[in-house]
DNA sequence: GCGAGTCCTGATCGAACGATCAGGACTATA
DNA sequence: TATAGTCCTGATCGTTCGATCAGGACTCGC
């Protein structure tokens, strides 16, 4: 009896989240199952339980966090669905830094793991990673067609993009520490940044 | 009696060496002293032997680290030591790519311990980055006097920059698992990036 | 009311963690 | 050759790790 007993829906929900946080903070190693299910309000062994190793625990909060990636870009997306190329891009330009933003785990979470090859990141880049790198990639491909986005490798382009997207949320810490005012760098000038970046004329 | 008896230095050296590189894999927590002295030859208590602590043996680490970025950089600003702007800016930021390419590690822990708040983040800032940070950022700053860089917030300029230069040795092993060819982003092609990132007129 | 099935806990496992300590092996000084 | 000091190891400390398991508490179909 606790908490968020007979509630079993939203104590998920609820360790997911937690789960995300901690991933996000100390890495996979780093981590701790016990943590992760104090912090939550429920024992240890129910994670085993609900998910059957830190593993699977991990890989569902993954599935959870591009459930919302997937989400958030596809509503950024939906206004400017006949739109030319050019203002797609820059609503989903948008609409990624906003999420990096508002869940910086997210971000973090997908360049610790992206650093160093494990069987976690190639679960991942089979399961959602290719996909939609796909997805933006040919975009950015139609931008350059369109002569709306600079030549060069379109895949350097999407990291580019990926990397200053992330870069005001997740070194956040950082930032407060080393700069004099202590501010994180703003959504929007991050985005003037990316404009900058990947577009070629913008008028 | 072992492989690295009797050369103190030399296995203080590899010692550091080994540890970097499993603190850049698994992040601080994730690392395991006894797995560092096990790659290294020796045994576990020789780590806190040198290095008080795990936290002393950190640091150890980043005091490495420092000096081989304050080196490689001074190298790559000495040529352009009286140079225009725009050459001291890109020289610096090719020698920062290619140090990002062959010293992967120093990057990734930079992303690892700057995306959250610790002791370590704070004396990292105090003892290393702000200095480093203050002189890039005048150096971007004399760059929009001199209307080479393009305007906006010259911190956010500098993160752009530092994000664009990482993105492709710190998440090569995430590219190689994404794109067709496998291949990572070459430092050329980055370099190439960051100009048109910052450069006004990359005449 | 009763058994089946679901949700959840506390106890416990062997392994690995950071840290400490006594002492062996070696070099340098005298 | 005796002594002092440095370098390094193996044993061991208490803690925490992921994982397992028996069983309590609860809901639902009958």
């Amino acid at each position: 009896m606790n908490a968020i007993a007979r509630q079993p829906d939203a104590g998920r929900a609820r360790i997911l989240e937690i789960a995300r946080r901690q991933f996000a903070a100390l890495g996979f190693e780093g981590a701790s199952t016990r943590q992760i299910a104090a912090e939550a309000g429920v024992a240890q062994s129910l994670l085993l339980y609900h998910h059957r190793s830190k593993d699977a625990l991990w890989r569902a909060v993954m599935d959870e966090i591009f459930g919302t990636i997937r989400q958030r870009l596809a509503e950024a997306m939906e206004p400017v669905r006949d739109a030319p190329v050019r203002d797609r891009l820059l609503a989903l330009a948008e609409g990624f830094v906003t999420l990096c933003a508002e869940e910086a785990d997210i971000h973090r979470i997908m360049i610790l793991e992206g650093g160093r090859e494990s069987d976690r990141l190639s679960w991942l880049a089979a399961t959602h990673l290719r996909q939609i790198v796909r997805e933006v990639v040919d975009l950015i491909e139609e931008g350059q067609a369109a002569g709306v986005v600079r030549a060069g490798d379109p895949v350097a382009l999407y990291y580019g993009c990926i990397a200053l997207a992330g870069i005001g949320a997740g070194q956040a810490p950082l930032i407060k520490q080393v700069t004099r005012s202590g501010q994180p760098l703003a959504p929007a000038a991050i985005v003037g940044l990316i404009r900058a970046f990947l577009i070629v004329a913008p008028a």
